[in-house]
Formats: C-alpha cells, structure tokens, sequence
DNA sequence: GTCTATAACGTGATAGAC
DNA sequence: GTCTATCACGTTATAGAC
C-alpha cells in the first residue's frame, strides 16, 4: 500500500522537488483551465504523473491546490512587503500600490491563480483583505502630523478593488498599461489621503 | 416522452409562472450555495419538483442559471439607466455609482448572483463592463467644456473594481455603509475627473 | 516510489410510464 | 405536465500489484 503523506516527518529530498512541481504544474493548470476544471486527473497529466502517485505527494487534491495557493499568495506578501518596508511611511500606500499591481503584472499565472482562489471564497475576502493597507493609510496620515481624518476603510476597500479590476483588465489586454494605471490610482488615493 | 423545451414558439400562462419560479428559486441557490453547488439536483430541490421536471422547463441546466443571470443584469441595467438618464450629463457619472451601489445593497441575493457569474468568468469582464462609465465620463467632460483629459479607461476599470470591492464588503457585513461608501467613491472619481 | 484497477459518488441528461 | 428509472460520464480516493 502507497504510504499516506498525513505526517510530514521526513520530508526527502526528491520529495521537495515532487511537490514544488506539483504545485507549479497545478498553478499553471489554475490559470489556464481555471479552478472548477483544476481536477486531478488534469493536474496528474500535466505533471505526467498517474492520480495515484500525486496523491501520494499529498494527502488530497485540495491539498495541492491549497499549497499552490499558499506559494503565489506568500510570493505576492512578502515582494510587497519588502517594497513597503523600504520607503518612509508616509510614501507606503503608494509603493504598496505600485508593487501589488507591478508584482502581478510580471506574474500573470499567478495573477490568474489568486483571481481564482478569492473568486471562489477560498481567500481571505474579509478584513484581512484590507485590514494591511488601511493599517498603512493611517500610519502615513500619522507621518504627516495629520489627525484620523477620512474613512480609512471605505479607502483601503476601494483601492484593492481597483488594483483587482486594473490586474483583471491587464489579463484580458495583455498591451494595458498596468504600471500607468497604478500611477492614477496612486494619485487618486494619495490626494484623498492627504486632503 | 417529454416535449423538449427547444422550440419558444406557445409558452402557456403557466409555462411563464413555472420559469419565474425557477428563475428565483435558482438565484436563491446561488447566492447561497454558491455557483459550483447550484447544481440541477439542488435546484429541483429548493423548487420542490424533479430534475426532469425543470429540464422540461428549460432545456438545459445551464440554461437555468443563464436566464437567472440574465433577470439580474437586466434589473440592474434597467435601474442604473434610468437613474443616469434622469441627471445633467455631468452628474451621470455620480448617479451611476450611487445607484449602481444603491440597487446591489437593497438586493443581496442579486449582487452574490453578479459576484458568482463575473467570478466565474460567465459575464462580460471584458469592454463591455467599464465602456458604458467609460462613456459616461467622456460625455460629463464635454459637458463641462473640457477637453479629453485624464484617462477614461483606466477611471473606469478603477471605480468599477472600487464598486465590486464595496459591495462584497457590503454582503460580509451588513452593517457596512454603503452609501457613504458610494459618496466617497464619488468625491475621488469626480476629482479626479474634472481636475 | 509509482503503477493499474476499482470503488463510491455526484453530475447532467434521456426515455418512457403515468 | 410531471414523475421514476436509468444512463454514461467524470470526479476523488483507496487497495493492492509491481
């Protein structure tokens, strides 16, 4: 009998290279069929592997699927992060506006991958979706002497909105300038920001 | 054998009833269980009948939800139209997100409808979703002696990613403002446009 | 470690009884 | 006009051979 892979002991070498194919086949998969079609015999073709040997590497097809997830969204979370973290505060929500739309721009396949994951409510979509920029929007007000003015939330909710339709319209129009797009959407936000 | 509904030629009184039934029945199953789960079986369910009783009414189960996607869009179109039809030109843009919010917040199982078609990639998502604002704004320039300015497209793409945000704030929590949302939407558009 | 074979289920759709 | 019964298909997952 095929050993479960329901502890994660050992973890072998070869091992790590199965899943980190598995997972990029299947976010190639994702984005190209979508999440319905992402079934497991699709992904076991594309990696060129039967269904069995890829539910060996993983205890369910959900669970590929979820780890493929979980790497586009820790890819996205941390180049923006660094991005945020490297100007004053005050500049933040800008780079952070930026970097989220340059970082998907540059990665279409996973663009696709977490268009698909939020659509299907398998992410966030709650407050963490816009708890971080709105946390950013006040510290930037904060950096300029400016007292809590406008509705940080209703803010924050609407620019990730827009960041989500300018990266939905970049993946339809492949010639759309996304990086233009940011700079209005910067300057719309920043002067309601700062007003 | 049952006569297949292929032909629109008669469409009884009781036919019309049946097919509004199962039009809302359908958007209710939808905007509860979600897209993938609105299967036939769950919607001849939640209308009391059997699966081969609505597949008499309609000729296919994608033809079910087709037609409760169309009842929305066609509430919603019919509404923003009028309301923007009933300002000064260089108010459609403001009038055209206020109802826009407006008709999706007082329907919530119309706007988790809307959210799970354009979520499945069923609906428009292409020009045909920002060009009508995008007109909108063009026509409110020229209205105001202005010459062609900023950049509709991206105003456009931007402020209806900014409506689809705030309304699935809206449907997380109902006690979210979504009109003041709509007047903060409108505050930035607006300035953003006639600067 | 990977395979084949198969189980168990849900799906959309059809045929025919009533 | 609505029902029951059934169909063929695709799905995830498991068991066991190799």
């Amino acid at each position: 009998m095929a050993a479960r892979r329901t502890e994660d002991k050992p973890l072998s070498f070869i091992e790590r290279a199965r899943r980190e194919q598995l997972i990029e086949v299947t976010i190639d998969v994702v984005a190209e069929h979508g999440y319905a079609a992402a079934s497991l015999a699709r992904i076991a073709q594309a990696a060129g592997i039967s269904k069995g040997a890829v539910l060996y590497h993983f205890a369910s097809k959900d669970a590929v699927v979820a780890a493929a997830r979980a790497h586009v969204l820790d890819a996205l979370v941390a180049d923006v992060g660094a991005a945020v973290e490297a100007v004053p505060p005050d500049q933040a929500p800008g780079a952070y506006v930026r970097r989220m739309l340059g970082h998907l721009a540059e990665r279409p396949n996973h663009a696709r991958m977490i268009v698909e994951a939020v659509l299907h409510g398998e992410e966030p979509g709650g407050e963490e979706r816009w708890k971080p920029l709105a946390g950013l929007l006040g510290a930037a007000r904060e950096a300029r002497g400016l007292g809590p003015g406008p509705d940080v939330r209703t803010l924050a909710i609407a620019t990730g909105g827009a960041i989500d339709a300018i990266i939905a319209e970049r993946l339809r129009d492949a010639a759309y300038d996304a990086a233009a797009a940011a700079e209005t959407v910067v300057t719309m936000l920043e002067s309601a920001l700062f007003a």
